[in-house]
RNA sequence: GCUCCUAUAGUGUAGUCCGGUUAAGCAUUUUGGCUUCUCAAGCCAAAGACUCGGGUUCAAAUCCCGAUGGGAGCACCA
């Protein structure tokens, strides 16, 4: 059949199919969920307090709490403490600091800690129904057996005894020596649901509940009863959870508990910034990264010492939208967000790196007023100015005798010497087209200061030697005015944040 | 090794579930131009992609099979 016969055939016998599909509408934000009803949506962001916070987190954290705001729901922050040899108030604390840095807000704020009660609760319930039972095996035998896909003796053990022997975990049992499991299928391709734990024993100090408990639930049975019992309704996690979807689903059927909805999402991490402890804290120790707020980290303290706005990261956590593909992002794309946040607010200021000197014999002035933003009005500022500046060694290098350069803001020089120690004269009312133009700071008010350049930490598997780039510079005396922690963009040269009086951290271009 | 997830321009994504009006949209990057007393921002334009091989179909980025690349799990961590 021809085209148009076909286009024929339709239009008369099955003009349904001419009419256009739905069109498919541009989303702003995260994808819609299937399930989802407007006002009853719960989710939460249950990070572990064993470290500083980081842009992964920043992740979870964001689109769980976009889900709630989304359908105008809750959201719950809860601190994810079953470990106690792991968790400590330090990290609690920098989470929560992080967190509100971000302009995260909650509706419930709570410790999964505060639900051991429950936990034993729903325990004994499966252990009495037989879904549970106590295992003293070697922790190399389960794991072998794990492997191998066999059921070990405990397994085959009555109600009773493992009852008994649950009460004996609370003392008699030494770490190590008795776990629960839950009774999953040994013969299971997904590993996980080969008789995964439930509770082990933990007698390291917790680090708000001391010695009060010594068996511990699993994150697995910890997440399961915990989402089930807060009501959230979706759980977002990364994708290295995904194989867990099953366990936890079947952990709350043995129960007879409602289920949330899962849902994963990839793991972000930039190029050449390593997020984990594992490799981080090796480097502290050995002094290549000053503290977790270095600025070449992608910690939350770091991105804030280095002056990323947090507006910008939920932009760019936006725009990464809700993948499971992998994603190894270029700092880059983080950077241009944040350029579009800090560009209408950052002063512009002067600042000249690998100084040189310029004369300038007839200067007719001696102070001038200089707008602190191109377009945005903030105000101006007053320079002395005596004739004796400061320029940046770059263009030392390209000005030459004959040629009119302009000293931005100020008018235009007409050189008369080139090389390390310049000299000109000044032009009235100078031609400002196609020439030269460059920043320039007073010699005698110029402010030291070093800049701090943060780069790329690993090249490969490799640190980088030079990853912090440190240069002396000079900036115009008005940089002490400003606070600290104040976004600046130093003339042709990049956006920059104050670190303190004398210190300045690059942020990008 | 076994199991699972994943694969669209340099990069990050939309579209894939319900195959056709999109010879693939957006952002970033790069390159030009405009604007500008900054190498910033803003505006305009250009460049650039459906991993490969089979199959189903009138029609496949979209469905099926296979291969390959990347990632994860196989902890008494979360």
């Amino acid at each position: 059949m021809s085209l148009e016969d076909q286009r024929k055939e339709i239009e008369e016998n099955f003009p349904e199919v001419l009419v256009p599909k739905e069109k498919i509408e541009e989303r702003d934000g995260l994808p819609e969920l299937k399930d989802a009803v407007h006002g009853k949506v719960i989710t939460r962001f249950p990070p572990e307090p064993n470290g500083y916070p980081h842009i992964g987190h920043a992740k979870a954290a964001i689109i769980n709490s976009e889900y709630a705001r989304m359908y105008g729901g809750k959201f719950i922050l809860r601190m994810d403490d079953t470990n106690p040899e792991a968790e400590r108030m330090e990290y609690h604390a920098a989470i929560k600091v992080g967190l509100e840095w971000l302009g995260i807000k909650f509706d419930t704020v709570k410790n999964t800690s505060d639900d051991m009660e429950i936990f034993y609760q729903k325990g004994i319930e499966l252990i009495n129904s037989g879904k549970a039972y106590v295992c003293t095996c070697k922790r190399d035998d389960i794991s072998k057996n794990r492997r191998e896909r066999k059921a070990c003796k405990c397994s085959m053990e009555s109600i009773d005894k493992n009852f008994k022997n649950w009460e004996k975990m609370d003392e008699k049992f030494k770490p190590g020596e008795a776990i629960v499991r839950f009774r999953g299928n040994m013969k299971a391709d997904n590993a996980v649901m080969r008789d995964p734990v439930l509770f082990r024993i933990i007698e390291g100090k917790h680090y708000t509940l001391g010695e009060k408990y010594r068996i511990w639930p699993s994150y697995d049975m910890a997440v399961a009863i915990e989402d089930s019992v807060d009501g959230v309704t979706h759980a977002f996690r990364s994708k290295e959870f995904e194989l867990r979807e099953e366990l936890i689903d079947a952990i709350l059927d043995a129960l007879n508990m409602r289920k949330p909805a899962q849902g994963f999402f990839s793991r972000l991490e930039f190029k050449g910034m390593p997020i984990s402890k594992r490799i981080i804290k090796p480097l502290i120790e050995e002094g290549k990264v000053s503290w977790y707020d270095d600025p070449r980290l992608p910690t939350l303290e770091g991105l804030r010492r280095r002056g990323i706005k947090p507006e910008a990261i939920r932009k760019f956590i936006m725009s990464l939208g809700l993948t499971k593909a992998n994603t190894l992002a270029p700092f880059d794309s983080l950077e241009a967000f944040n350029r579009k946040f800090v560009d209408a607010s950052s002063i512009r200021l002067f600042m000249v790196s690998n100084a040189k000197k310029l004369t300038v014999k007839n200067l007719p002035i001696s102070s001038i007023e200089i707008p602190n933003h191109p377009v945005n009005d903030m105000g101006k500022r007053k320079i002395e100015i005596d004739g004796n500046f400061y320029i940046s060694g770059d263009d030392a290098k390209n000005i030459k005798v004959g040629t009119q350069i302009r000293l931005l803001g100020l008018g235009n020089i007409s050189i008369t010497k080139e090389g390390n120690e310049s000299e000109g004269e000044f032009i009235e009312n100078g031609n400002t087209a196609d020439i030269l133009k460059i920043q320039w700071v007073p010699q005698t008010t110029a402010h030291k200061i070093k800049m701090v350049i943060p780069k790329i930490l690993f090249i490969g598997d490799e640190f980088n030697e030079e990853s912090l780039e440190e240069l002396d510079v000079y900036t115009e005396p008005h940089y002490l005015q400003l606070k600290e922690g104040e976004e600046i963009q130093f003339v042709r040269f990049g956006y920059c944040r104050k670190d303190s009086q004398n210190q300045a951290i690059f942020t990008h271009k």
